[in-house]
DNA sequence: ATGGGTGCATCACTGCCATAATACAGCCAT
DNA sequence: ATGGCTGTATTATGGCAGTGATGCACCCAT
């Protein structure tokens, strides 16, 4: 269930969604490079465009070629309901089983911190 | 984040863990054979063998050739306390991290089924 | 117009996963 | 001892995901 060796061009994009939801990069703002980030994070160029392609796909970053990526109108909005929603239907349910299956109290949890 | 299509030979690992630590199988108890077990899943035979192969390094699960493979003794225990400590350690922190960072209330999380 | 920055298409290599077809080795009830 | 159940080793194959190197197409400031 953990999953600490998963695929780079997720962890990718993960990162790139954190930096979207905090804030980092607003509306309109221009992303990263592909070669800037990738060299940032040590990963191939090609590996960080595969990353960016995932929310292209979904229309949440908008490609100027030859100029660079920007966050769409909107972007961090959607990002959050749709990651809220993913978050909910897939991740939570099987967390929560393991965590009543393994007695896990809401101490341990530290729910303090959530 | 979410892993709908991992490994089978994980999901196996997965759905064997679950019903040791359900109480399924006790200590002692004879396993489903491989090839019962991949019938009934819908899987190849060696994939099975493979998701036994895990429990059999860690020593949780003890195989007598020509007769089967069975819970070792305390397997239940150590089982729950490995899982717990890798959930604690590896599982829930990037859980609670995106819990936050959604903005995720603890009612959306039905925290009374914890 | 040209140089340096974009993104992206192509091809190729690698490794892992899953499956398959056998075949073998061990145990046990009959 | 024989048939039928166990797990397992072997070999091979197909598929697919991840990554990488190179080159091209595009745009803009200079």
């Amino acid at each position: 269930m953990a999953e600490e060796s998963k695929p780079v061009y997720l962890r990718l994009r993960e990162i790139i969604a954190a930096s979207i939801l905090d804030g980092n990069y607003s509306d309109g703002d221009l992303l990263p490079s592909v070669r800037a980030l990738a060299a940032r994070q040590g990963a191939n160029p090609l590996t960080v465009a595969k990353a960016y392609q995932c929310f292209q796909d979904d229309g949440l970053i908008v490609v100027k070629r030859g100029v660079g990526m920007f966050v769409a109108d909107g972007a961090s909005r959607r990002l959050r309901e749709t990651e809220r929603r993913r978050f909910l239907d897939s991740v939570w349910p099987p967390v929560a089983d393991q965590i009543k299956r393994l007695g896990i109290s809401a101490e341990d949890l530290d729910l303090q911190r959530v």
